[in-house]
DNA sequence: TCTAAAATCTGTAACGATACAGTAGACTTG
DNA sequence: CAAGTCTACTGTATCGTTACAGATTTTAGA
């Protein structure tokens, strides 16, 4: 102060097509960098004047916060990481949801990360990670099983995430999830209104909740219309389809096989058409099927599938907006949402 | 120095059960904080012991680098960015290539982020923000086309970036690409075998580059084999499956409809089939159909067709390995590849 | 007119890492 | 043994941002 130049926060211009910082402003407008700082951010201690001046001024050279700086400093990484099995690459259901996720993050400031892990026993290291590590300011996982250690994690570090799937732990958190219930119980309902009785599930892998809602609600189904459930359990969904393909054809080939199929999965469908026909069953004729679907290409080469679709984009939509409404304070029970089948 | 503490880089030991740092590690070893970055770069002035000393705390400890401490000096992000169409999302192309990338990334301290824009007249766009915000140090793009503005951008900036696909700007950069030409010849070679004459192409969009390739190799095997390539130019893989097999079911109840097709697409196949069917036509009898396939779902309902299949999977690993080589300054010519049907 | 309270604005320190310019001591060398 | 050279280590400044604790000016109050 008593030197003869006062040294101003901001004084040299730096050099000249830099990337604008607060820094940059600051000279331009004579303030302080704390002051544009606080007019960006709308601070109630300054001035309307200068905010609009700052405000001006920062729209015209194209300021964007520097993200490194922000984030070594607030700890706010601006980051949604989507937690992906590498395994489960089940036809098509990662792209869609991405699709959706992204449609609403680019509104946001926020980026999606795809945090990947190879294997299912591995799915709570990356998890882990980004807690450790704060990667990332909210994480959106799926494949959920009912006593799921990745949400227990994330609850008990009050971290910020929304789920694929429901968990039966007693605990409210975010999620989005596809009634399963409903529609096994309406695809089993079509099976009976055409007249079939005996009825298969291809159902989800026992240790994810949404086998629990699909199961309850095919029993359900085939008890309410007096049916037989056909039991099945060699294979599921998760299988391959080579593997399902086999174990469709010795079941299709029983002397009591079922006459009527649900499909949990789209993917799974396509080799139990193959495993029937292979055996010289016809859809429409000696059985009919319904499947779940999460596109549309089933019903262009077997029309006389019953398709019910999930619409996995719409999920990623719904997934993204949850955990941004956890991160924004949102209670989790205002955060919950089922779709139906469309 | 003259004070009678001497005050250390590391003082105090910070908290307790807070994320380790650089100074915690300082703090351990009673080194200074330079000297234990340094030591976990291995850099020559530091003492082998010192070395071995540093490591072992900071793998006890668990330490990880701040990537936003790192990110701010340094500039680097430990991030590739896929840069993705949310129209563009065609039937399960982007999830396999994301898996492929984030296989290859797991073993690197990268990050995969996606960087989506939704009208291809955008696609300039989201490549600019990177460049622009410093937001990744790598880029990996689709969809390209002869002469693309986004690969001139990145060039002109000597910014790191892998393309799916070629361009023919006479720039060397890095690209994996599948065989277009290949596949189309080799397609047309299968037709002729069968004895197919009047053959046609459901060709990828002008404006791409592969265009070109499919339609180079279609052509030449036309013209090696004496037969006929039937005009048709009213939709392209880019339409939608409704538009798709509306234009085949009006080309294929022609009278001198073509009696053998080639699809450039997997999805398309499926409203290929669709149309073609529609007017009472059979695969195999009436015409003979080779579809390039991203998945081997299309041979489990339609064995009748031929596939050749492109492992996108594949593709997004190509491509990864290509931005990293980039990116650790390996010469563009290398890092150019192009993948056959398998 | 003098003081208290607003209203605005600002410098400093810190987040975690690294580039750079040292420093201290041991070891050569002539 | 003085001077130079290595070896091994370290402090300071800095990247861009924000929390915090002032500082200055204006307005109000009495």
């Amino acid at each position: 102060m008593d030197e003869k130049n006062k040294s101003r926060q901001a004084a040299m211009p730096s050099t000249l097509n830099e990337r604008p910082t607060l820094k940059t402003i600051a000279f331009m407008t004579g303030l302080g960098i704390t002051t544009v700082s606080r007019a960006l951010k709308d601070a109630p201690d300054i001035g309307a004047e200068t905010k609009e001046r700052v405000r001006l001024v920062a729209k015209q050279v194209g300021y964007q916060p520097n993200r490194a700086g922000v984030r070594l400093r607030t700890g706010k990484t601006n980051v949604i990481s989507l937690v992906l099995s590498l395994e489960e690459e089940v036809m098509g259901l990662t792209s869609p949801i991405v699709v959706g996720i992204s449609e609403i993050l680019a509104s946001t400031g926020y980026h999606l990360v795809i945090t990947p892990y190879r294997f299912s026993k591995d799915a709570l290291a990356p998890v882990r990670y980004v807690l450790d590590t704060g990667a990332a300011d909210g994480v959106i996982i799926s494949r959920t099983e009912p006593n799921d250690p990745r949400v227990a994690l994330m609850m008990e570090r009050n971290f910020p995430f929304a789920t694929h799937g429901r968990t039966e732990m007693g605990l409210a958190h975010p999620y989005h999830d596809f009634d399963n219930e409903g529609f096994a119980y309406e695809a089993v309902r079509r099976l009976a209104e055409l007249g079939r009785k005996r009825i298969v599930l291809l159902q989800p892998p026992q240790h994810l909740t949404f086998h629990r809602h699909m199961r309850k609600g095919f029993d359900r189904a085939v008890r309410d219309f007096g049916l037989e459930a056909v039991p099945f359990n060699s294979v599921d969904i998760d299988n391959s389809l080579v593997d399902i393909r086999a174990a469709f054809e010795t079941l299709m080939s029983d002397s009591d096989a079922p006459d009527g199929i649900v499909s949990g999965s789209g993917a799974g469908s396509i080799a139990v058409i193959a495993g029937l026909e292979a055996v010289g069953k016809r859809l429409k004729h000696d059985v009919d099927m319904v499947s779940k679907v999460p596109s549309d290409f089933l019903s262009w080469l077997r029309p006389e599938v019953i398709t019910m679709n999930e619409d996995i984009r719409h999920a990623g939509r719904e997934l993204a907006k949850a955990v941004l409404g956890r991160i924004a304070g949102t209670p989790a029970e205002e955060l919950q949402s089922l779709s139906k089948a469309i």
